[in-house]
DNA sequence: CCCACAATACCCACTAGAGGGTATTTTTCG
DNA sequence: CGAAAAATACCCTCTAGTGGGTATTGTGGG
């Protein structure tokens, strides 16, 4: 068996380090490297081989669900774990849908690490326990789309939802992005469709789980 | 120089690995523990000697700055540097009034890890250069107020905001909690006032980064 | 025993946001 | 080129939220 060519990418240094450190007993892996941010996944990719990499959803800049669709458009041979604290719906799905060959949830043991990157590199998908009850069940109780479908947010869409989490009124986004008032609430409309949530305080949380604040 | 016993108190088991790995070239510290939820941490001081903790503020359950208010009352000799992400006003203030000799932003390198832990066990209070700035210009851009003064929300006031960055609108809360639709109001008034937010969007974030949801 | 605070509830006024449309122009892409 | 998507902007209505008060009751600490 090949040795295992680990990119951990993730904000903090130091998971890099814990992840060394627990994979130091499984012989056929070794870390080649760390990526701070989803550039920086890009850029290393170009500098050498890489088998798997371990990504985290929250990244700063260009996340982990758009880095990941990146990553399958010109290295379509590397696989993706994805590996965030979060395991709400839409991040699970998001990147399934993007590619990633699984779903572990931060907070996993050593052993169930272990298990998930031998599965993925075995070509088996990997879903932890609660992303996985996240795709079975995520939206029981929440009233939320059962399709899944993956609809991805427009760059002005993106501009909105950023300005509303960090709390502009509707007239000043529309001020700073020099349109009418009705198009700044036009796209709040659109970004609650998409993200199916009920208010100002979903686009919230959603821009804050990726980032975007 | 006796060994500094060192509890780390983060949601992930794998940043004490990464911790345990990073210090192992500070010969005179030793990682004794880690500890999962702020409830976790006062359990495992009851059980042996700690001398500092390494606290992360966005803990579930009892949150980072509730729990550096209990070890103050209870174990006044044991150190906190705090240890988080979250470089807002707001976290660094709390945590510095609530007793920690310290705060530390995630990311830092490891040779500034090991600088602040030995500052801190010399008595002498280390901050990361983002929370300096925090406390020096925290408020230049964002109207808030300057005196910094640490206003602790009431139980009631934390039962509301959890449900208000939950997507519940005050109609919806009044009935959850049996009380009228104005007791609501005047909550949320006085979450809006205590922390300085302009609207929704702020309380959900202030939650979200506590963990309260 | 008082004071401070928490929790409750109401008044008024005003604004912002949510929810339903339709429609135009521009850009992008097969 | 032609279709689809994105960005723009307007209509309408209604509810929810913001912001300023005041006031009562109960509770816990000094």
């Amino acid at each position: 068996m090949s040795t295992t060519r680990i990119l951990i990418a993730d904000p903090l240094e130091i998971l890099a380090a814990g992840l060394r450190s627990w994979l130091s007993e499984a012989p056929e892996m070794e870390v080649v490297g760390h990526a701070g941010t989803g550039q920086a996944v890009l850029e290393r990719l170009e500098e050498g081989p890489v088998d798997l990499i371990l990504m985290e959803v929250s990244l700063p800049g260009r996340d982990g669900i758009d880095t990941m669709r990146e990553v399958r458009r010109h290295h379509p041979a590397v696989k993706v774990l994805a590996y965030s604290a979060l395991t709400e719906i839409e991040y699970v799905n998001s990147m399934l849908i993007e590619g990633a060959s699984g779903y572990l949830v931060k907070g996993s043991s050593k052993e169930e690490l272990i298990t998930a990157i031998r599965a993925v590199m075995n070509d088996q998908p990997y879903l932890s326990p609660a992303a996985r009850e996240s795709t079975l069940h995520g939206y029981d109780h929440t009233q939320k789309r059962m399709d899944g479908e993956y609809i991805g947010l427009t760059e002005r869409e993106r501009e909105i939802i950023r300005l509303v989490a960090q709390e502009r009124t509707n007239d000043e986004i529309a001020k700073a992005l020099f349109i009418s008032v009705d198009t700044v609430k036009t796209h709040r409309k659109h970004l609650m469709t998409k993200l199916n949530v009920r208010s100002l305080a979903g686009l919230v949380k959603y821009a804050r789980d990726r980032c975007w604040i």
